[in-house]
DNA sequence: CAGCATAACAGACATTTGTCTGGTATGCCA
DNA sequence: TGGCATACCAGACAAATGTCTGTTATGCTG
C-alpha cells in the first residue's frame, strides 16, 4: 500500500485520463488501474470522483466509460463558433465537368466544424486554383470550405459557377448589377451578363497545408 | 415488424453512428435502438456487425463503446497525409508571459489531423498577431498548426520564440546564422544573436475564419 | 494523544453493455 | 413451390463497467 504525497498521483491521474479523452478514447475505472498498478478498483473511482469534484473532469452519470474533459477544454476557441465536427466532401478543384456530378463523388471528406443549426449537405469543399485571390491570402493549391445556405452578400468572397467553372472571387453588388472583383492586380473584374453567372456559397473557412 | 428497403436502415444506423463518432462519443447498442425506435438490441447489433464487414465500421473487440471509424474516413484528400484526427491545443497568441505555461492553459483544442507516425504532444496551434508574413499568405487572425518535432530546415516558415514573444517567419540558416525573413517589404529581416532564439516548430497548417 | 483528512485496499453488488440462440415476416428468384 | 437472403423481434446470458460498504495505513494538527 504505497502511499503517494498528496494530490501527487491524483495529478497523474488526471493527465492520463486527459490524454485519453483528448484521444477521443474515454478510459473504463480498470482501465485506468490496470495502467497505474492499483489493486482496487475503487482508488481510481475515488481519484475520478475527486477530480469531478474539482471541476477537472465532468461525468455523465449512468453510462459506461462516461468521464468528459469539461466543456472550456474541447471548445476550439472563443470566436470559433461551437459546432458539430462533420465529414464536408471535398470536391476537387471542379473544372468544367459539372458541378453536381462533383458532389457524388468528392474525392474525400474534411473534419470541418459547422454550427448546431445548419445541415451538413449546406457545406461543400473545394481546392483553389490560380492566383486571382492571393491578394486576400487565399492562394494556389489552399482549400476553401464553403457554406451554400442565405443570399450572397455584398463584400462577401464567394465561388461562383460561370461556364461549368468554379471561381474563388469577392462579390460586389451594385447599381449596375453584379461584379465579380479579384484581389490581384493582374487580374479584372468580371461583370457576368445576368443569368450566366450562379452564386454556390460564399467561403467560411480557408486550409492549408505546409508539409 | 415495419420492413424497410434493403440497406436504407442500414445507412441511416451508419449516418447516426459516424456522426456520433465524430462528435468524439462512441454510441452503446441500446442508445442506437432507442434513436430510432427498434424493439432488439439484435437488430441493432445486426446492422453493426454488417457495417463491420462492409469496411463501413471497425470494432475494438470485447469492450464497451467500441465502434470506431475506419483510418480512411478521416483522410480527406489523396495528398493530404492520411492520420488520426487529434485535438491540438490552441495555445492563443502567446505574447509575453511564457509559453510553458500555455501548454498547460490551452485556450481550446482544435481537431486536425495528424501522421500516425506522430504524438499529439508533438503539435499546438497559434494564432497569428501583425502583417509580417501577409506576403506568403498568412494573415493576422490566421490560426497556424506547428509541429515541433524535427530539425529546423532553412527556408521553412517556422514559429520562433523571441524575447518570451512568439513570431511567425520564414527561417534562413546560413553562414552567418539564422535569419528570420518576414514576407512583407515593410518588415525586416530579423537576425537573433545565437542562443536569443528558440525554433518552437514549424508551420505544417493554416487556417481561417471568414464568417 | 485524539481527531481528521488522504491514500489505498478488498470484495460484494448493481447496472450497462455486448453476445448468443432461435423465431417471424417479407421479398426475390430459380 | 421451395429455398434463400434480408429485416426485424424476443429473451436469456455473459462480460464489462460502475457503485457501494468497510478496512488499513499514514501524516498532519490542535
Amino acid at each position: 500500500m504505497p502511499k503517494t504525497p498528496p494530490g501527487q498521483t491524483r495529478n497523474r491521474v488526471f493527465r492520463f485520463v486527459r490524454d485519453c479523452l483528448l484521444r477521443g478514447d474515454s478510459p473504463s475505472l480498470r482501465e485506468v488501474q490496470r495502467r497505474f498498478g492499483f489493486r482496487a478498483v475503487e482508488t481510481v473511482r475515488a481519484h475520478l470522483t475527486a477530480l469531478v469534484e474539482e471541476g477537472r473532469l465532468v461525468k455523465e452519470p449512468g453510462r459506461a466509460r462516461g468521464y468528459r474533459l469539461p466543456k472550456r477544454f474541447s471548445s476550439p476557441a472563443p470566436d470559433w463558433s461551437t459546432g458539430r465536427l462533420q465529414p464536408v466532401p471535398l470536391l476537387g478543384e471542379v473544372a468544367a465537368g459539372g458541378f453536381e456530378e462533383a458532389i457524388e463523388n468528392p474525392e474525400g471528406n474534411l473534419p470541418v466544424e459547422i454550427p448546431d443549426s445548419r445541415d451538413l449537405s449546406d457545406y461543400f469543399a473545394l481546392r483553389v486554383r490560380g492566383e486571382s485571390m492571393s491578394g486576400a491570402g487565399i492562394l494556389p493549391g489552399d482549400t476553401v470550405i464553403v457554406e451554400r445556405r442565405g443570399t450572397p452578400v455584398s463584400g462577401q468572397i464567394v465561388v461562383a459557377l460561370l461556364e461549368e467553372e468554379a471561381t474563388v472571387k469577392r462579390l460586389h453588388l451594385g447599381k449596375d448589377g453584379m461584379e465579380l472583383r479579384p484581389e490581384n492586380p493582374d487580374f479584372d473584374t468580371l461583370r457576368p451578363p445576368p443569368g450566366s453567372c450562379r452564386i454556390l456559397g460564399r467561403v467560411v473557412e480557408l486550409r492549408r497545408q505546409l508539409r
